[in-house]
RNA sequence: GCAGUCGUAGCUCAGUUGGUUAGAGCGUCGGAUUGUGGCUCCGAAGGUCGGUGGUUCGAAUCCACCCGACUGUACCA
């Protein structure tokens, strides 16, 4: 044999923006979708579930671009060439869902989903190419009291979330007063609809750049912090000012969109949301493509470290918005809808920093070790296992190589394992089962050097009854918890 | 996409003006210890020095291009 005989070992990597989701995460996970759920349920809402891939022409009008066919989304030809794309969203797939279905649906339709989403761009920090997502929306509901119920339910499950009142809030405006400011400025047209973009983008970067930054954005243009240089909207100084104005309030419209965002304040009034819950806020854009009416989004208030310690502008966690055109596309009459998004992903590394994760997290099974590995032990020492399920306890037999029994010590603390049972063929003789306890042990080790000592002095460690092993496991778990219990008073 | 910074072991990094066979700590695995985790000691495995080409007697080191990562910015339905 050639002594290189190394092949190329196949580099193992995961694909960029994309993450592995560790137990802890999905526990995590699970329980905010539980959370969530229980409101939109709560409110009226019933689930449904489209699946992720769409013919690309039903998720909108953009794609695909002929020349890069996955700019954004994920496409794939079929093998009858037709392309089909990844959903970017939830919001198209459920508008195709209800075309499809509209003689059967019964509208109004209140519906929520949840799942992921995947994006062809570039990834950040909290910025992934596959995240997920939890809309709620109405279909066939044209008032502006729908909107007004997606805000405050928005902010009921920001609070079932744990997040307090006065760390997070609700920020409406309307497409329509926006559009106002546009005409206010000469981009009434739409041979402007151009320009009307970039002034919007511009007016989204508020809270990002400040009024200044925006001011340039909306003028000449702005250089970024690598010397990289962004060309700007190119207004001229009033109508800068103009924009700004309105952004701050200073500058009053008067047209179809505030009356609607008037009658939403009446209904949050009425309702008692007050502006520390839903507050509205002339600078909100969101989505610039298909709303039409009401926009509005949620927007955490405390500060959100990450891993480096740095603190970083969160931004949104969620939005949503009026979208009277969407299903019509598909069936050609009018079929007004609202609803909106809230990004799972995003407000789970929001939520871990504030500690509102339920980080109780799933204590490790309980060990029986393996001493001898003949047929009749197994079955012995599995039965043991049984026995622990059968009575509610969290177990598991060692699987690994039962003849290094050392291993299976080691085993059992790397993987947390609050408690290992042990019984070789002396304990079976006698009839009981040695049960140790590997927190305490662990406690005590600080105390023992020699390793002679620390092996023969088996701390933390009884002897009972086989009979009697099920009710001391059970006791033993519930001081560990009781225990940890008292630490977690103590650190708050 | 544009701009900036950076690529050496699984991880964090050292590597002199360009000079033998590229090192350390941590981690992993084995042993000291056929039946007891931790500590300690001993040993081993692990590297296309991001890639390709060039300069040179000689390149991890210098040059060019490419790839990748990170940060900012643009786009984000």
């Amino acid at each position: 044999m050639a002594k290189d005989k190394k092949p190329n070992k196949l580099k193992a990597r995961l694909p960029r923006g994309f993450v592995d989701r560790t137990a802890d995460d999905i526990r995590s996970a699970d329980d905010m979708i539980a959370k969530i759920k229980a409101v939109y349920e709560h409110h009226g809402f019933d689930p449904i579930e489209t699946p992720t891939f769409e013919y690309t022409d039903c998720l909108g009008k953009f794609l695909p671009d002929t020349d890069r066919p996955n700019a954004g989304v994920f496409s794939v030809q079929d093998d009858d060439e037709q392309w089909m794309s990844l959903r970017y969203d939830l919001t198209a797939p459920m508008a195709r869902h209800v075309a499809e279905n509209i003689n059967e649906i019964q509208l109004p339709y209140r519906t929520y989903r949840v799942g992921y989403v995947y994006r062809n761009e570039k990834p950040g920090p909290g910025r992934f190419r596959q995240f997920m997502q939890f809309d709620a929306d109405t279909v066939g509901a044209p008032g502006v009291q729908t909107d007004a119920e997606a805000c405050m339910m928005m902010a009921d499950t920001m609070e079932a979330l744990g997040i307090e009142r006065g760390n997070y809030v609700i920020r409406v405006n309307n497409r329509k007063v926006l559009d106002g400011v546009m005409a206010e400025i000469g981009f009434g047209g739409d041979e402007h609809a151009e320009s009307r973009l970039t002034v919007l983008r511009a007016v989204d970067k508020l809270d990002k750049f400040g009024p200044d930054g925006v001011r340039l954005l909306l003028g000449e243009g702005r250089k970024d912090e690598s010397g990289d240089f962004t060309k700007g909207a190119g207004l001229s100084p009033e109508n800068v000012e103009k924009v700004i104005a309105f952004t701050d309030g200073t500058l009053e419209m008067d047209n179809d969109g505030t009356r609607e965002l008037a009658t939403m304040q009446a209904i949050f009034d009425a309702c008692g949301y007050g502006e520390d819950r839903i507050k509205i806020d002339p600078s909100v854009v969101r989505g610039l493509e298909y709303y039409t009416g009401p926009v509005y989004e949620a927007e955490l208030l405390f500060d959100v470290t990450n891993e480096k310690g740095e603190v970083v502008q969160f931004g949104s966690v969620g939005g949503g918005g009026r979208y009277d055109g969407l299903v019509k596309r598909f069936v050609g009459r009018d079929v007004p809808a609202t609803g909106f998004s809230i990004g799972v992903s995003r407000l789970m590394t929001a939520l871990k920093n504030l500690g509102k994760l339920g980080n109780e997290s799933m204590v490790a099974p309980v060990l029986v070790t393996v001493m001898d590995g003949d047929v009749d032990s197994l079955g012995h020492y599995m039965k043991m296992v049984q026995d622990l399920r059968a009575a509610g306890v969290r177990a598991e037999l060692y699987q690994g190589n039962w003849k290094k029994f050392g291993n299976q010590l080691k085993y059992a603390d790397k993987r947390g394992c609050p408690l290992a049972i042990i019984q070789g063929s002396d304990e079976k003789a006698r009839g009981i089962v040695q049960i140790k306890d590997l927190e305490e042990g662990k406690r005590l080790s600080a105390e023992i050097e020699d390793n002679a000592t620390w092996r023969e002095s088996r701390p933390a460690q009884v002897e009972v009854p086989l009979a009697e092993m099920v009710d001391t496991v059970k006791k033993m778990l519930a001081d560990q918890a009781a225990d940890r219990e008292t630490v977690r008073a103590a650190t708050k």
